[in-house]
DNA sequence: AATTAATCGAGACGGTACGTCGGGTCTTATG
DNA sequence: CATAAGACCCGACGTACCGTCTCGATTAATT
C-alpha cells in the first residue's frame, strides 16, 4: 500500500533490503500486542527489527499508517468453513470472528475500522477492504447453501453478514476487558443463540 | 465518576468555580469533533474552556478520564420511541442510532467502548455502561410488545439487541469517513430491512 | 591532496567519471558559500554536482576533507607583490589579505584554520599549511629588502608576519558579518597605520 | 542575552527554575570540553543538568545561541595585569591570552568570532563584544604607561591592540592540535620577541 | 478582622516520542 | 572489477504534549 510503487523498477542503487518490510511489520505486531497503542513507538519498532528509523519512514509515511498496514497484513481473514449445513457453517464462522477478537491484534482490526470511520482522509478505505475481505466467506457459504436449497436464492446475505458480525462485535466489545480467554464452550454457549434468531430452524 | 465525590463537603477553601466543570466538558467535545483523537490536547482543551491545566487535572484523572466522561455525558443516549407497534419502535430506534452515529460525538461512543475494550485498565467498564443504556429502550419497547401480546414472553431481547445494534454499528463503520450526511430517506432505505431480516412480518 | 594517488594508475575496472572531481569541488565551495558551515552537507554537494554520494566518498575521507581540499585549492594564494620598497610592498601585501578575506572563500581559510586549531585528528597540519604558503610571500619580500639593505640580515621576519597578518585578521574579525564590501580606499585606510607601526619610518 | 527580557514582569505562571540557567550553562561548557563540537549534544547537556529538553530551549533558540552564551559567560577576559611597567604588563598579557588559548573553551571563543564574522545575522556581534572585553585591558594598561611618561599620548593603542593579539592568535592556529600543553617557560620564549618587536627597547 | 485552606489562571518543569535529516557504510547494477 | 547510485544504520535535531509543580491571586468558612 505504502511501499510497493511498482515492480518494474529498473532500481540503481543498493535495492532495499528484501527482509526488512517483513521485520518491520512483524514487530510492529508484536510491539503493539505487548505495550498496546499507548506505548506503541516507532523507536522501539525499528530497534525490535533492527532497523534504523529512516528505514521505517521510507517504507510508511507515519506510526498510523505503519500500523495499519502490519495489522491489515496480519489479520489475513476468518478461516473458511464448509461444514455441509448453513447452520452450523454460521456458528462455525462466528466462533471463529469470536476468537479473532480474542487475539489482540484481531480486535485492533475493529479499534482501526472505527478510527477509520472517524478520520476521513488519515486511514482511507480500511473499514471497506476489511469488510469485503470478511464478507467473502459469509458469501461463500450462504452460495452453498443456496445451491443445496437450503435457502432461498434471493436470500438477503448481507444483512445476515451485517447482523451476525455486529453482534459478534457488539458482544465483545462489552466482554474485553474483562476477560479475552474464553474457552470454546463458552463461545459457542454465546454464538448458538446468536445464529439460531438469525437463522430460526 | 471522577468528579462529584459528595454533595456533603464541609469544604473550607474556595469552593470550585461552578461553570468550570460544564465549560471543560463542552470546550473537550468541541476540540475533539474538531481536531478528532490524534489532535486532542489537554493544553487545548483548557485553553477553550479559559480554565488553567491544573482546573482540569483537578476534576479528571488523565486525558482519556475527561474525553470518557465528556463523551458519556454528551451521548445521553437514544431518545424513546413509542409507536404502538414493535417493528416501527424497532425501525425509529434503528433509525436513531443511526443518526446519533452520525455526530462526530456519537460515533466516539463506539470508539471509546472498542479502546476500552482493549486497554484493560484505562477506561473501564465504558462499554457495560453504555450497552445498558442503549439496551434499556429496547427492553422498554419489547417489554411493551409482550404486554401486547406481539411477541412471547421469552422473547431474545438481549440477542435482537446485538444484532440490531450490532448491524447498525457495522454499516456505519463502512460507511463513515466517506460520507456521513445521511438523509431521512437514505437511513430508512438501509434499516427497513434490517428490521425485516431480524422480526420478519 | 586526498584524491589524486597516482596518475599511472593501470586502472582496472571502470575509470573514474573525468569531470567528477571538479565539480564536486565547485558544487563543495558554492554550497559552503551559499549556506556557510552548519548548512554544508554531503547530500547537498553530491546533489548539486549530480553525482552519488559514495562518489563523493571514494575521494574523499569525510566532509572535513572535502572543504578543506575545496578550499585550499581556490585560495591558491595571496598575489605576490614588489613594488621596489619593503613599506609599499607590506602595504599591498596587508590590502591583498584583507581582499581575500572579503570574499567569504578567502575567510573560510581562516575558519578551517581555527577549526583545525581544535579537532586534533581531522583537519591535520591545514593551519600549518596555510601559514607557510602566505609567509612565504612576506619572507620573499623582506629577503629583497634584506638585499636592498634596507633592514638588517637578522630582521625578524616570522614575527612582522605574525604581526601583520595577525592584525588584519583581528580586524577582519570585528568587520566582517557588519559588511565586507570595503573600497579599496578603506582597506588602505586600514592598512597604513599597521604598516607604520611595525615598520616605522 | 537569550534570558533576560525584563526585571519587571509580572510574572505570572511558575517562575523560572533559578538555578537551571546557570547549571545548563555550565553542563554546556563541561559537555563541550568532554566531547568537543563534534559530540556536543542538546540531549546530554539537558541530562547532564538535571532539566528537561524543554527548560533548555525555553531559554535558547537552539543549539548555537547555548554554545555561544555558554563560551561568553565563561571566557570573561583575561586577568588584569599591572607590573608597574609597559613592556612586562605587555608580556604578561600576551602570556595570559596564550595560556587562555589553551584551554579548549577559550580557543572556542576565537572559534564562535570567526563564525560569527561569516554568517551575518545568527551570532550578531558576538565578534565586537569580545574585542572591545579584551582589549579594554590593553587600554588599561596603556593608559597607565601614558600617565608615567613611557609613551605619548597619542599612542596607537588599538593598532598595538591589534597587532599583538593577532600575533598571538596566529601562533595559536599553528601551534594547536599538535599540542596545548605548552610550559610558562615555552609560552615566554614566544611571547618576548613579539613584544620586543611591537615595542622596542 | 484576621486567619486558614482550597481553588483559580498561568505557565515552567522533567520526560518521552515524534518525524526529519545528516554522516559515513554497504550492496547492488553498470560500464 | 572499480565506479556510481542510493538504501542502510545510527543518532541528534527541534517540536509538541503529558501530567506535575509552583507561583500569586481569589474566595469562603473558621477563628
Amino acid at each position: 500500500m505504502t511501499s510497493s510503487d511498482s515492480a518494474l523498477r529498473k532500481s540503481r542503487g543498493r535495492p532495499r533490503t528484501p527482509g526488512a518490510e517483513g521485520r518491520i511489520l512483524e514487530a510492529a505486531l508484536e510491539e503493539y500486542g505487548e505495550r498496546g497503542w499507548a506505548g506503541f513507538t516507532m523507536d522501539a519498532v525499528a530497534r525490535r527489527a533492527g532497523v534504523g528509523k529512516s528505514t521505517v519512514y521510507l517504507r510508511w509515511r507515519d506510526k498510523d499508517s505503519l500500523l495499519t498496514d502490519a495489522i491489515e497484513a496480519h489479520s489475513s481473514g476468518i478461516e473458511e468453513v464448509d461444514t455441509g449445513s448453513l447452520r452450523s457453517d454460521l456458528e462455525q464462522l462466528a466462533a471463529n470472528l469470536f476468537r479473532h477478537y480474542m487475539d489482540p491484534i484481531g480486535w485492533a482490526t475493529v479499534r482501526l475500522t472505527v478510527d477509520a470511520a472517524t478520520a476521513s482522509a488519515a486511514l482511507g478505505m480500511f473499514g471497506q477492504r476489511v469488510a469485503r475481505r470478511h464478507s467473502e466467506s459469509l458469501f461463500a457459504i450462504v452460495g452453498r447453501a443456496i445451491e443445496r436449497g437450503e435457502v432461498p436464492a434471493d436470500f438477503p446475505t448481507m444483512t445476515l453478514f451485517q447482523c451476525l458480525y455486529g453482534a459478534v462485535t457488539m458482544q465483545s466489545m462489552t466482554l474485553l476487558g474483562a476477560r479475552r480467554d474464553l474457552t470454546d464452550d463458552e463461545i459457542a454457549r454465546r454464538v448458538t443463540p446468536l445464529v439460531e434468531f438469525v437463522m430460526p430452524s
